[in-house]
DNA sequence: AGGTCGTGGCAAGGG
DNA sequence: GCCACGACCT
């Protein structure tokens, strides 16, 4: 028996035990969110509630695997019927079942956002969208844009006209191109992630019978980080609670940091208006951080005028302020920062417990060669995934175009791997292919192509042959055709052969069905090349997106790169509530901190002198300087010393005192 | 016409 | 470090 009453606080135990009917947990950060529907799952198992009609919604597939490993240890046992994932991955699920009644063969595949990116180009060319220079929006812009609208639910021109104004002499062509991308998806039998939850939304609306069916079987529904759901999702949300009325969502509006795909915060205003009699909850003390954090935290957040003002009391000692790190240069700031790290690992804080945040992936590359040339090892999450690479892809691309033979990206990726292929050979095959004539395409190809083909033939006779097994069909390529193609082309070949060998280690561990592995391989949202679990990456430093850092906490946390015009990052400022987001970021990145926060920037840009984040100069008193001045010691050695001096913000970058707050919870 | 290869401009965030 | 585009070659 657990006891929750000692697990959790008051507010905690209430929604855990009281937590039925339609919900809404609105906290801020730290105050255990996560912890409470984690228990509230577990209280649900005991009172008997079977494990496969629970299911339990998280922002990524990682956040899903160590709550229900929580759960599992505090009830245990393991749950093997549990649902719990990504709305992206549960709508999978469905969609595999359901794919017939909604116009698509079962062995249908997944769309990364680059391969949507490469089909939208080809949905560009062929309503006349094409064009050098400034003129013409770049597919991945209107994909964007088409990809807004879904999450949305919106029209493409007024997703144009409110986000997109600049291309609003387009709109039209842009919704042509869009329309032609949306053909062609279903041509390929294929569908983009956006497709996912579209698909399962209108599924749902569409059979009142099959909707009852669906939503029948989960009695119980959780969100997690339900202040970044956008339309789309509240709606299947909305459908999923149909017969049992058991929705719990939690979420913090200050945390909302995905407006880019439609997050959107009415999801949480709205709640009640949108589930009659839904009892809102709350919870106030934060048992992460130290008061110091708390209070630069609070004192981010209260510069934002759209934003409701929650209590947040303190649990913890006071703690020491955060520190300013400026460094004379990016190369200093990256050093001072892999210096603090030893320091850190040196005074016996474990490296999981440390975490570098930065606003965006290109950010840490000064910080990274530091740690190389220590020898330090991290653990990095951020732009590129695993399953995103190149050579990761091209191999993909053949199990996908084996598996869904109307694939026409995989197609053409696979074939223009060959020599004498491009695009519009490329193309010819596989409209040969798909039409069943591809035994004509010997005589109608170009001179030039024929060799390239020769080969291409030969491998995919062979291959065809293999059994359809993932992990037998990736060592196929590891052993043959895919590897002879890696050597042709680099001479440092070993670093992607190995990736590969790893991703066939993966697919063991999926088991024999191709789907499943295609499925599991285009959500898994992973950077590190050994998806198997590595026993030190658990020992390692974190070094993360703000994004990616979501619902996480360190010891020791150093946001880095607090210049003006990266964080805040311009281009995001510009856009509608875009400053008040950035700021959210920060206040995300800075209540990672449980005990000690260092705040860094470099006085020297590339060219320009940069300005510091204007964010640091908001909330100047909470934060010490320890300027950090370089000099050459006698030994010709590159130094910093400390030279602490309180921090002062500059009137250039004083912010003016803010009007009060648009309201409070008291008024939901 | 189509394929390849070199390079200049460029980089926000993610399922 | 990656991608899109243009120059050049077949
Ligand atoms: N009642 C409690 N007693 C002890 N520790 C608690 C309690 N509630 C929460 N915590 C701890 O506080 C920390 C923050 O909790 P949790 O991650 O659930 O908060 P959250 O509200 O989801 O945070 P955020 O929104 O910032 O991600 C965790 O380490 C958690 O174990």
């Amino acid at each position: 028996m657990i006891d929750f009453k000692s697990e959790l606080n008051d507010q905690q135990y209430t929604v855990v035990t009281e937590g039925e009917g339609p919900c809404l947990v609105l906290a801020g950060a730290g105050s255990g969110k996560t912890r409470t529907i984690t228990y509230r799952v577990a209280y649900l198992l005991e009172q008997g509630a079977p494990e496969n009609m629970i299911l339990l919604l998280t922002f990524t597939n990682k956040a899903s695997r160590e709550m229900l490993g929580r759960v599992e240890k505090l009830m245990g046992r393991t749950l093997k019927g549990l649902n719990g994932g990504t709305f992206h991955k549960f709508a999978l699920g469905i969609l595999k079942k359901y794919a017939r009644t909604i116009g698509f063969a079962p062995n249908f595949t997944i769309l990364d956002s680059e391969d949507s990116k490469d089909l939208m180009k080809l949905a560009m060319e062929e309503v006349g969208l094409t064009g050098t220079s400034k003129k013409i929006p770049s597919a991945k812009t209107v994909h964007a844009i088409a990809s807004f609208a879904v999450n949305a639910d919106r029209g493409i021109a007024d997703v144009i006209e409110e986000r997109f104004s600049s291309w609003e002499h387009l709109a039209d062509d842009i919704t042509a191109a869009a329309e032609r991308y949306h053909d062609r998806k279903r041509m390929a039998q294929s569908m983009d992630f956006d497709d996912l939850l579209k698909h399962l939304r209108n599924l749902l609306q569409s059979d009142e019978e099959l909707c009852k069916t669906i939503s029948g079987q989960f009695k119980y529904i959780l969100v997690d980080e339900y202040q970044d759901t956008n339309k789309i999702q509240s709606e299947i949300v909305k459908l999923l609670s149909h017969v049992w009325g058991n929705i719990l969502v939690v979420g913090d509006d200050a945390q909302s940091i995905y407006s880019f795909r439609a997050a959107d915060i009415n999801n949480i205003l709205d709640f009640k208006r949108e589930y009659p009699g839904a009892k809102i909850f709350k919870l106030e003390y934060n048992y992460r951080s130290t008061q110091s954090i708390l209070a630069l935290a609070n004192s981010i957040i209260e510069q934002n005028k759209k934003q409701f003002k929650k209590t947040l009391k303190t649990t913890g000692i006071e703690g020491a302020r955060a520190e300013l790190l400026p460094a004379p240069t990016p190369e200093d700031e990256g050093s001072i920062l892999a210096e603090r790290i030893v320091q850190a690992l040196h005074e016996g804080v474990p490296g999981r417990e440390i975490a570098v945040l930065f606003r965006a992936a290109h950010h840490s590359q000064q910080l990274e060669m530091e740690l190389a040339k220590r020898g330090i090892r991290y653990d990095y999450r951020g732009g590129m995934r695993f399953f995103e690479r190149a050579h990761v892809k091209d191999a993909l691309a053949f199990l996908r175009a084996v598996y869904n033979p109307m694939d026409e990206i995989a197609w053409r990726r696979m074939l223009t791997l060959y020599p004498g292929i491009g695009p519009a050979t490329a193309d010819a095959i596989y409209q040969l292919t798909r039409t069943g004539a591809a035994h004509k395409a010997k005589d109608m190809l170009s001179k030039r192509s024929h060799e390239g083909y020769a080969i291409f033939e030969r491998d995919w006779r062979e291959f065809e042959k293999k059994e359809k097994h993932p992990a037998v069909l990736l060592n196929h390529l590891v052993e043959g055709p895919y590897r002879r193609m890696l050597e042709e082309k680099y001479d440092e070949p070993n670093a992607r052969i190995k990736d590969l060998e790893q991703m066939r280690l993966f697919a063991e561990r999926q088991g024999k069905n191709l789907g499943r592995f295609l499925a599991e391989a285009s959500l898994q949202e992973s950077y590190a090349a050994d998806a198997q679990k590595d026993k030190s990456e658990d020992e390692r430093v974190v070094l993360s997106t703000i994004h990616q850092a979501k619902g996480l906490e360190w010891e020791r946390v150093f946001v880095i790169n607090l210049v003006d015009g990266e964080f805040p990052n311009e281009r995001a400022s510009k856009e509608i509530g875009g400053m008040e987001e950035e700021r959210r970021l920060f206040y995300v990145a800075s209540t990672r901190a449980k005990r000690q926060l260092v705040l860094s920037y470099s006085i020297m840009g590339g060219f320009y002198v940069n300005q510091r984040s204007p964010f640091l100069d908001e909330v100047a008193k909470h934060i010490v300087n320890a300027h950090m001045g370089r000099r050459t010691n006698d030994g010709g050695e590159v130094e910093y010393v400390s030279e602490d001096e309180p921090f002062v913000s500059t009137p250039r970058n004083a912010s003016k005192p803010r009007s009060g707050f648009l309201s409070s919870v008291e008024d939901l």
